[in-house]
DNA sequence: CGCTCAAATCTTTTT
DNA sequence: GATTTGAGCG
């Protein structure tokens, strides 16, 4: 490669790229150039000629990044990136299951279950088994199910503590067998079936671990239990050169099994004696970059590293206090505005909140001014249900035997087949373990044509569709099922037909864009002949069709909600959706307690410390603007509620931030020293609020400790008199109760009979009590 | 059997 | 507020 890819690398990026076969933790702080150190090292690598671009593994934890990554090495490297061995996760096990799905025990054709899917089909298993939806929730249920997964354990190896849970690892069992049965996988499963295989198979792991001779991994900090046990096969300790890069501070995955000690494994595990650290910021300003150490400094558990920048200060922090999230809204849009006539392109700027549901307020905002804008996340395409409609019929005629996929439209749009015919199959096809595709011919009658008519339709559709293209095949497919008379037909169709059209379009380009041709072919092969997948050892020339790899596309990457590509518009996502981006002026809304930290992340273990690792993201996601905003009332959930500040503002370096709204109050005010009483009378100083029962599991130690002056400074504004509740009480007022004493007004929401409060008593915790029977004095 | 309307429920983040 | 579930009617 040409040198001068390595000459603007400051020492450490280079020490990084430029390390020998051993492995390597790069602790790289945000904007530290971790991409590019990763893409740089890959480049190296290859250049070195010690290993072929076969022998390289680089994973990821998204899309997003695994592209940003592919992308970046097709501009470095003289030859197509398409058939190394790069993507997330999920993506890698993948084409590693297309590879060996013999070995693996599946169908060739088998599926992958998103995580609308997989609920679904752990309901079905719960229903079938009589067992309580209301004690057996689907949706945790399923969660749980995964959790074992990420531990490894299949249903023998799990040691149930209770009655319960027994049941429940009764359900995974069935799950198992359902999924088998039907020749689909779900998230987790993609994973641990490539782990076990590897596990179990000393000669394929031999292959892959010589094979791969360096394996790189992005955003480590992410990595769960499974993973990191999964990347140690293909890399053990002692063989493997694993080159991990992460951040420990911006770990903010825990909440679905990432575990941030990983780390500290892989530096004991891989014998690390040598930490590479990037601290060196090339993204932020002063004064951002200032606010995101001085914030994250209040976490206990760090690897610890202090990012500097050579930029200058640039503009302090603004901040603002709306009096309601329209007030808000209607702030971020002058302020952007104003940005944005100062020169900023509008998809420089960036909206971000805690919650999905937040974007409404400023969605609206931004419509009725018609500033154009693009929101990621929420709804996304594949979800939507009418595609998913689309999907199950085009997976219908890849497998036959996908019962989700027969449930979910044997009856849809309706062709008389109710709830009792479809009962009937079930217990026809639970009878003799075969799909309910096998067993209609067991149901005899009127129910029994109906479905014999749905089979003839599906293996019409099937024979129709034969040898045309992916855009025929999905066209006929909409057509052909009657979703799109069906919903030409429904008065509130016309959006739901677009979004078949554009599937239609999606389908098209697709083919384009991964390459294939008219007739089914073989995944992309690359100027390497390493089809990816299609290991040498493998079955080689194996064949999946364009409809298969589309409908994979359509589980493993949902895709955008929204593909209005070319127009500048603002940019607005959840936190979690801004990871690895940039803006030059980033707008951090919903600074409220409860919202953000979030009240039900507050719950967990390392909550608090999580939620701060995600506000540290927030913050460096900015270059040159950062604003930041709260609503003292907020329309959630059909109601409206009252918060206040949050304690991270408190955290924030007071002369980097300019407050737009007044920041009155400073001490002396009546509640505010009411408050400070109130706290400092209370014997559970270590109480988190929102989460008093933290204090039982925290044990005393561990915790950090209690920050009562960034308390008080967070409720040190007086809420005004706007923001006041019809029940009379303020947020940030002390009140008396008889029973648990002195208290704090955290949260007001409901009206009338309805009211709530939230509120902290020091003693007690922190107490939502019903305003219409509660005894509240004010004092 | 299927449709419509009302009620209940749940709302953190996602590969 | 939005989506899913349930009751009642055609």
């Amino acid at each position: 490669m040409n040198s001068t890819l390595l000459q603007h690398l400051n020492p450490e990026q280079l020490a990084a790229v430029t390390l020998g076969d051993e492995p390597a933790l790069i602790l790289a702080g945000a904007g530290s150039g971790k991409t590019r150190v990763l893409t740089t090292r890959i480049a190296w690598l290859l250049s070195q000629g010690q290993v072929g671009p076969g022998g390289v593994m680089a994973v990821t934890f998204t899309n997003k990044a695994a592209k940003e990554m592919q992308t970046r090495l097709a501009a470095m490297l003289p030859y197509n990136v398409r058939g190394m061995w790069i993507g997330t996760f999920h993506g890698l096990c993948h084409r590693f299951l297309r590879a060996h799905w013999k070995a693996a025990g599946l169908p060739q054709g088998f599926q992958i279950l998103d995580a609308s899917d997989t609920v679904a089909a752990v309901k079905r298993v719960i229903k079938a088994m009589n067992l309580d939806e209301e004690r057996f929730v689907p949706k945790a249920v399923a969660h749980t199910i995964a959790h074992w997964k990420e531990e490894a354990a299949r249903p023998k190896d799990v040691i149930p503590r209770d009655e319960q849970e027994r049941k429940i690892v009764e359900v995974y069992a069935q799950y198992e067998a359902q999924c088998q049965r039907e020749g689909v996988v779900d998230f987790a499963e993609l994973m641990l079936r490539v782990y076990e295989l590897m596990r179990d198979d000393p000669a394929l792991r031999q292959h892959y671990q010589q094979r791969f001779r360096h394996v790189l991994v992005d955003e480590f900090q992410d990595t769960n239990k499974l993973q990191y046990a999964w990347l140690k096969l293909f890399a053990p300790p002692g063989g493997g050169a694993v080159f991990a890069v992460g951040d420990d501070d911006q770990s903010i995955y825990a909440f679905r099994g990432a575990q941030v000690g990983n780390m500290h494994a892989f530096e004991r595990e891989y014998r690390i004696n040598q930490l590479i650290k990037l601290e060196q910021n090339y993204r932020s300003c002063g004064h951002i970059l200032d606010a995101a150490n001085h914030l994250i400094s209040h976490n206990e558990r760090r690897l610890g590293k202090t990012l500097r920048t050579d930029q200058g200060q640039g503009e302090p922090l603004r901040v603002f206090e709306a009096p309601s999230d329209f007030d808000e809204a209607r702030w971020v849009l002058e302020e952007a505005q104003s940005l944005h006539r100062g020169g900023l392109a509008r998809s420089e700027i960036a909206v971000l909140y805690r919650s999905n549901a937040q974007s409404r307020v400023i969605e609206s905002a931004l419509f009725n001014a018609g500033i154009p804008y693009r929101v990621y996340g929420g709804l996304r395409f594949f979800e939507r249900a009418e595609i998913k409609h689309a999907l199950a019929y085009l997976r219908l005629l890849e497998n036959v035997n996908d019962d989700t996929s027969f449930l979910r439209v044997v009856n849809f749009p309706a062709r008389a087949i109710g709830a009792r015919t479809v009962e009937q199959l079930q217990d026809a096809a639970k009878a003799t373990g075969r799909s309910l595709w096998q067993s209609v011919s067991a149901l005899q009658g009127r129910a029994g044509a109906s479905l014999q008519k749905f089979v003839e339709l599906i293996e019409g559709l099937r024979r129709a569709t034969e040898g045309q293209t992916l855009r025929a095949i999905v066209e006929h497919v909409v057509e052909g099922s009657g979703l799109a008379a069906h919903y030409r037909s429904d008065k509130d169709g016309a959006e739901r037909l677009e979004n078949l059209d554009e599937l239609i379009t999606a389908a098209e380009s697709f083919v384009t864009q991964e390459g294939f041709g008219k007739d089914a072919v073989a995944l992309p092969v690359d100027e390497l002949g390493q089809g990816p997948g299609l290991t040498p050892d493998a079955d080689t020339g194996e064949i999946m069709s364009p409809l298969a790899a589309f409908l994979t596309h359509a589980s493993l990457e949902a895709g955008d909600n929204q593909a209005q590509a070319g127009q500048d518009a603002l940019q607005l996502m959840t936190i979690h959706a801004a990871k690895g981006l940039e803006f030059d002026a980033v707008f951090l809304t919903g600074l409220e307690e409860g919202l953000f930290p979030n009240e039900r992340a507050l719950q967990d273990f390392d909550g608090l410390e999580e939620e701060r690792r995600l506000m540290y993201v927030a913050i460096t996601r900015a270059r040159k603007r950062l604003h930041l905003s709260l609503a003292q009332s907020r329309m959630l959930h059909g109601q409206t509620r009252y918060h206040v500040r949050s304690r991270f503002l408190a955290e924030l370096p007071e002369e980097s931030l300019k407050w737009l709204s007044p920041k009155q109050g400073g001490f002396g005010s009546g509640f505010e020293r009411d408050y400070a009483n109130a706290w400092q009378r209370g014997a559970g100083l270590s109480g988190v609020v929102g989460a008093g029962h933290r204090e039982a599991r925290a044990g005393g130690g561990g915790w950090p400790a209690p920050k009562p002056a960034a308390w008080q400074q967070a409720v040190a504004a007086p809420v005004p008199k706007k923001a006041e509740h019809d029940s009379g009480l303020r947020v940030g007022q002390a009140v008396f109760h008889n029973k648990f004493g002195e208290g704090v007004v955290l949260t007001l929401e409901g009206t009338g009979p309805d009211a709530r409060a939230h509120i902290q008593f020091g003693r007690h915790g922190a107490k939502w009590l019903a305003l219409s029977v509660a005894k509240l004095t004010p004092i």
